[in-house]
DNA sequence: CAATAACCGAGACGGTACGTCTTGTCTTGCG
DNA sequence: CGCAAGACAAGACGTACCGTCTCGGTTATTG
């Protein structure tokens, strides 16, 4: 019996603890960077040193509950039964707090799926070969597939289906970029002459596990995944 | 001068006249099937003269007009700008009537969808070799990327990443029946030896469709659709 | 300790008991005239019978339990604290219902006070001379400054006095037809020549009366009354 | 073309220019009295030289920018409209500067009439019969029904009805003790045997000033009140 | 050829969430 | 320490849809 519905928006007067799988110190080096919320963007356009001269700055306590809650909210009832006052309630912050910060549930869990990203969906920094590729894409089908940051690219491109401007958010601020960087690691990687022929062979890739995860709703598989890589890759055995 | 809302729910009084692309008679052979709100099915189980003893029918020009002001809202507004009393006002049919037959604006567009495939995704009688499939494949591509009908597939596929019910209905109720099909169809044209040879082959052809069309969003290409086709057809034993 | 704040929102799902100083019947023969949202009065416009043909009608059971909310909310918490969530949440109705009918929480109090002055400030349908004049200004008075329905004109007054639209709304709706009205019975009972003298009169009585209540703020005082009116009304002893 | 709404909160930063019908030196000598906000009478309470140790004082610019911005957009747009976000914005001046020296609307509003009041409706200091009561009426109902002051006072008469604090502070603060003084001042000019006979005469003037201003919403009548005194003190021996 | 169900339009109703607005408190840095 | 700036928790605003529920009026069998 699964549970259906959100909970109670009983306020649940959060504080800095259990704040879970994001401390501080990771998100403080990145403030809600992708959606143009941040304000470091603006100043370094407009001055040098700037940024906001005086008043009260963002409360960082109150922007990680906000992403912690809607992470959890998410997994827990779904995107549907996901709405800001809940998110509210359940981070403890008070409605015009997200509204000042984000236009919308899709704008924070982008910002989630940035900072997840961030850190399950680097490259090494010095390639060396096609091993890289393999433990990328082995990553890459893992991030897809399991629970919070799975859950909400699965939401987002989901949604993008739906939405224009979410999948323009999705497109435009996420996936682009990714697939620009992954394209140029993988022809660095498999020492191909140019990036289309990368971009034949990342494709390749990742177009079956994209189908498993939104058409066919396969769970995530390790052999799946080696047998792919071992087809696509110059059939190289896997070991 | 894009229209980026909804227009009034103004009223529309029922016009059985610009029910556009579905003509009365396809629909009166197969009323509200896929759904299980179908009357005709539920009396031919239950009895043969027996079914509503007294009373009047289901409005065909009602479930009409739903149909088709569901897909044309769908198509000019988007997903998320389709609510059931705006489909009730296009329509120009009570909400009431709407939920006697439905259970969401999911449903209906389900019903779209089934009556759209129905016609577009049909396998030849009689198979004749890898010419059917390239066909289908064709077919499909097709399906999937242009207007009304791929709009709605397009759309089911995304709720179905946000809303279990849906993924429910669509696998349960259309994919996994469409799958089987395609899979045997596959294996006799193409002489294959199993079930899972013919199923690897279509994955290999249809994730990149869907790829394209749910996360690179690129526009449907016959020729994209011939490349993977001579990629994937000639060396069918891929092994 | 007076309670200084309203009581929880919590939802008090009302049904027709405990409507306390207004039954039905009353209001059934009066309904929601004031504000121009009678619907009969629509209809009589366009034609005879009319109405509204068909759809349900507007619930009586909602439309007492608002006024009747309103009321008690106003006598016990004020009208600074009185919130049209609160008044849905004590009427046990849903906050469309009463925008549906109302405009605002001056409307609402507007219809209590027209209900409730029908009642109570009516001049006997014969008039029989001066004492009619001192019945009906005790009536008058006692209105102003006794329970539900004083502390609604109360309000009401006050209110005029700081948006235009309300002073609009009782003036026109209320004020100058009560003082039509009440000129023209005071010149009736008096016997009086014309109108203008009339209305001295009754604003040598009325204005003292307004002055106490919103000025000085001193309770109602039978003995105050009757020296006003001995000294006004032809120095006529009150006995 | 009628301005309905406030304007913009854009800020305004603080300009001590346009500070209209009350000049630095007025207000200086009287700073805030009434409320008991005041620091100079805190100070001067406390030692002559001392007041306050160290740190800047309260600013004079910003106070009179406060009182001048409320008085505006309470002429401009009404009490409804009249909020503290937009009296600091248009008074070019911070949120909690205001909620530092006041604590609502109303006590800015009550501030602005006390110091209004003060020029307005002072009596002269040696009193010369009759001939002061008439003029001082004149003064009271031009007074009350004229702009920038009379709105004020209509205003906070018509919220004290609906507020039990404004009550309060209206009638401890200012209407007491104007009416005493009244009182008194009635009583030497008409050389009347004691204040209970003055107050008689007096609300039998200022009872029907009231009620045109508040209730019947007639505007400001010389001939009026001209009359009206007539009447009431040329028979002054009401008996 | 009535009676009698069911359909259908209309739309009121109890709800939930929306996105906005204002309140009163607070925090941060400048002067 | 006052002040401008403005983030914050709180909570009401008025709107939009949801899904349920009467209402009468209209068919279309079926007794």
């Amino acid at each position: 019996m699964a549970p259906t519905g959100p909970p109670d928006h009983r306020a649940n007067p959060v504080r800095t603890a259990r704040l879970a799988h994001k401390d501080a110190s990771t998100i403080a080096a990145q403030p809600s960077r992708a959606t143009g919320n941040d304000r470091s963007a603006d100043s370094s356009a407009t001055g040098s040193t700037g940024s906001r001269s005086t008043g009260s700055r963002r409360s960082e306590a109150a922007r990680l509950a906000v992403l912690n809650a809607a992470d959890d909210l998410l997994v827990e009832y779904g995107f549907e039964a996901l709405t800001i006052e809940g998110i509210a309630a359940a981070a403890g912050v008070a409605k015009q707090t997200i509204y000042r910060w984000w236009k919308s549930k899709v704008d924070i869990l982008f910002d989630n799926l940035v900072l997840d990203a961030g850190t399950a969906l680097a490259w090494p920094e010095h390639p060396s070969g096609p091993a890289d590729v393999r433990a990328y894409v082995h990553r890459f089908a893992a991030f897809l597939g399991e629970e919070p940051a799975g859950r909400v690219l699965q939401a987002l491109l989901g949604h993008a289906q739906l939405d224009p401007r979410t999948a323009e958010l999705l497109h435009g601020g996420f996936l682009d970029e990714l697939r620009a960087r992954d394209v140029a690691h993988v022809r660095t990687c498999l020492a191909l002459a140019d990036d289309d022929r990368a971009a034949v062979v990342l494709d390749a890739v990742l177009a079956p596990l994209y189908h498993r995860a939104l058409v066919l709703r396969r769970p995530h598989d390790t052999a799946f995944v080696d047998a792919l890589l071992d087809r696509q890759l110059d059939r190289q055995p896997a070991r």
